[in-house]
RNA sequence: GGAGAGGUGGCCGAGUGGUUGAAGGCGCCGGUCUCGAAAACCGGUAUAUCCGCAAGGGUAUCGCGGGUUCGAAUCCCGCUCUCUCCGCCA
């Protein structure tokens, strides 16, 4: 959420930022609700004034056994109607400034690149080179078929299209990489593991930002409103939602292992083939709660830490940092980490990292108090992919393939896999 | 799912209609004392919002939302969360 002293003390700043990411708008109908809720909260607050200032009197009279006077009664009574009058009207003023501000994306800081798709994107670094392998390369759902370690038939027996079952070796291979990055992460990169609910409320989805406006890309329960999360960054986000946290309690840094669901709609038809784009995968996520004035130096770090992933897997992968059109909503700043795919030829995005500012913090009133006695301000989040496990499995699956169709896994993998080959079938 | 109890400030805990944003204690911060610390003593210690350059002032908040009243932490209604017991269950 965007801070409304903001745009009141700034609107063409506000303007502006929100033009460089395709955001086109005027905000002079926020800014006049904004007036009005104002003028009506002061209104209210004088007769509320009034009133408080009559009660007294009455009390100190019927303390000395007197009555209230009847006339100042009456007044008071009316008061009391106006003062229910302009409550109601700051109401809905207020859910409409909030309903306006929900929708409003987060402003890009000012040295993201310029641009409104994702061509424009810059190739920050890159790491390795996409190799070509000496024989014909198999794409992953031939592969992994063939290797019997994915059935994408009878996942979508239970449950539909993009739905896919891992056995044996695959499961196994999935189950090694979530310890593998899980125990880098904690043991070497100073993040504390969670274990978390992947249903959530709906007010949560809103503190991340999902909700209201992405709705369409999440499953929901009816029955007791609980919201399936697309990724971790929606329970933690909200960890410390409506807390004040103490001086010297920044950074939090946390990982944790989770299944996503996303529906996407939006996105029928593309990618169809393969475990690329599904509708229920599993994630390590690393997060971060900071101070504001550390949070660009934290993103950098937090990016390395996932490239990490990548170099000890002895995956190729390239940077990416988007252009301001092609962050996503609560993001002020993204690098995507691209991982080279052998066998569909493609980079594939493994993980997003986005400095949020103070933008999902506003939303789910995550505060902090910079030193004791300090007024309390928001924090700055940050999230990142450390990495998404489908899109890792399809390059390592892809990438090490032998001419026989066997897959080499990766050397830190195997004290967590226990085979260091994924053997042909008989 | 059924029955009951309860949600007050960082914590504990008073408070059942009238200057109560809220006694008291603990904690924390500052000070006195001390070579230093402890103890003791003194003072301070919520958040949001509105007006204002500021100083300052107003308003709101005792789980949330509504109602009664000149006036609600206190009374009424709804919701929610926590705890206990029963039931069910990995």
């Amino acid at each position: 959420m965007l801070s409304i002293e903001l745009i009141r003390r700034d609107p063409e700043l506000v303007r502006q930022a929100l033009a460089r990411r395709g955001e086109d708008g005027s905000l002079a109908g926020l800014l006049d609700l904004d007036a009005r809720r104002r003028a009506a909260i002061s209104r209210g607050d004088e007769l509320r004034a009034r009133r408080n200032q009559a009660s007294r009197e009455i009390g100190q009279l019927r303390a000395a056994g007197q009555d209230a006077p009847p006339d100042v009664v009456r007044e008071m009574r009316e008061v009391g109607e106006q003062i229910n009058g302009l409550e109601q009207e700051v109401k809905d003023l207020e859910e409409q400034i909030h309903a306006i501000l929900l929708e409003l994306p987060n402003l890009p800081r000012p040295d993201v690149p310029e641009g409104l798709s994702e061509e424009q994107n810059i190739i920050a670094r890159q790491w390795g080179e996409p190799q070509t392998l000496d024989f014909p390369a198999k794409p992953h759902w031939d592969l992994a078929e063939e290797l019997g370690i994915i059935d994408f038939q009878r996942g979508v027996k239970l449950s539909g299209s993009r739905f896919y079952t891992m056995s044996g070796y695959g499961a196994r291979l999935e189950r090694a990489l979530i310890g593998w990055m899980l125990d880098l992460h904690t043991g070497e990169h100073g993040y504390t593991e969670l274990a978390l609910p992947i249903l959530v409320r709906r007010e949560v989805m809103e503190g991340s930002g999902n909700l209201p406006k992405f709705a369409d890309n999440l499953y929901h329960d009816d029955e007791d409103d609980l919201w399936m999360i697309p990724t971790a960054e929606v329970p933690i986000t909200n960890l410390y939602r409506d807390e004040i946290l103490p001086p010297d309690s920044l950074p939090r840094c946390f990982v944790s292992q989770t299944p996503c669901f996303r529906r996407e709609k939006a996105a029928a038809g593309r990618d169809t083939r393969g475990i690329k784009r599904v509708h229920q995968f599993n994630k390590v996520e690393m997060y971060k709660f900071v101070a504001p004035e550390t949070s660009d130096a934290e993103l950098q770090r937090l990016v390395a830490d996932a490239e990490e992933i990548c170099r000890r897997l002895g995956l190729p992968y390239r940077v990416l940092q988007l252009c301001a059109g092609d962050i996503s909503f609560a993001s002020a700043m993204t690098y995507d980490i691209e991982i080279w795919a052998a066998g569909c030829g493609e980079w594939l995005e493994a993980s997003s990292c986005s400095n949020c500012t103070d933008f999902q913090a506003r939303r789910a009133n995550i505060r902090y108090r910079p030193a004791a006695g300090a007024r309390p301000e928001f924090v700055h989040t940050l999230n990142g992919s450390g990495l998404a496990l489908p899109r890792v499995i399809i390059a390592i699956l892809e990438n090490n393939q032998q001419p026989d169709g066997s897959v080499v896994v990766p050397e830190v993998l195997r004290p967590y896999t226990g085979f260091d080959l994924i053997p042909t079938l008989a």
